[in-house]
DNA sequence: GTGGTCTAGACCACG
DNA sequence: GTGGTCTAGACCACA
């Protein structure tokens, strides 16, 4: 379900945290989904439950996912949440812009490259 | 010549890697031309000359950057690590629009927040 | 009758507990009304009736209610549980205007706020 | 400086958030001033640094400081956070002059609680 | 069983 | 020295 790479340099409850995030904001895991325990994905992905919590923290506190305590935890799905993600890609997306014009690099060449995948 | 946010979250001798690389891709140090010392731009800029230092070794092992035992730094501006500059650029660019087409951006939204910066 | 919202942070017991009192307080639930039971309520609002218990024990030690075994569960709609309640509430409203005030809002922007909801 | 009560049911991470929060807003700690270290504070108050820890990562990401890995934490002080913390405020406030109305307390009385502090 | 807090102690990158 | 991450294991309140 969620693969973690000890080798990035990247924290893993970040990992967790965008591995989650994109498995809601996706619609994979359903508006209201209970989502794995944070000992079961713990024991699961062989990670300290501490860890795992602290992903689902910041997932619920950015509004991606609701946990009650003694129930469990949810996906939010919430259309608000999704758009906050689009609105944060695009945000990167504007200043890596930014930076490829300062390095020279056309408006076409630009959108050639989202057009094609053809790095070249 | 160069700012350094303290509340930059990036370390700070990526804030000033990144700033030198920027001038000398930018042709601001041209080619050939002598960058200031480890301890003169330390003091100016009132950071460990240990920071500055790595920011310059890195910039070197990049191919950025030129150093001569005891003559100096000088800007490397050759093509090479120019393209390569952009072509680093360009696949994480093409990775951010992949990653907004599978949030739902279509193409034609993408393009015109390069051009715009409409971020609609 | 009464709506519980799962995304709450607070415990479900204490949503019951201010439902419940809250009812009592304001006489929807007549001084010494029957309420519904224990086990009547928590079917009705699919929680484990153990939450509906503590509620129903919280709210007679407080003495907005009154069990009798074999019986049911009465409002108790005593004038001393009504001004008590009224009690709390304002004194947890003068620490916060105390706090407000420490944060340099005006007692005249309180009494705005209070009056039009206007929250400049 | 700081008094954590062990008895409060309150997360200790909590009370030394609004404790430094609350030096902050208030002015006591000046903006761009220096904050004791997380282990400094942690053996001051006799306090498991990662408790801590997580109040320092909590201010950070509510804007009240900011922590510079290797260097140490410093107030914010902005303007933004105290006016944030202002509206935070008020927006309780809102809601329980609310509660007061609906429990038969009329703004007159509110008003009077404010002024005088007399909760007879 | 669940989520949440806390401790103790280790390790890392940064300056 | 600093902040930051991670682990291991304990305890609590809630359902």
């Amino acid at each position: 379900m969620i693969h973690i790479d000890f080798r990035d340099p990247r924290p893993i409850y970040e990992q967790v945290y965008d591995a989650l995030r994109n498995l809601i904001v996706s619609g994979v895991l359903a508006p209201g989904e209970k989502l794995p325990s944070v000992r079961e994905l713990a024991s699961t992905l062989a990670i300290n439950p501490n860890t795992i919590q602290r992903a689902y923290r910041e997932l619920e506190s950015d509004g991606y996912l609701c946990s009650v305590p003694g129930k469990g935890s949810f996906a939010s799905g919430s259309d608000a949440a999704r758009s906050a993600h689009r609105r944060e890609l695009l945000d990167r997306f504007c200043a890596l812009a930014e930076e490829l014009r300062a390095a020279g690099v056309s408006d076409e060449n630009m959108i050639r490259a989202i057009r094609g995948g053809e790095r070249t």
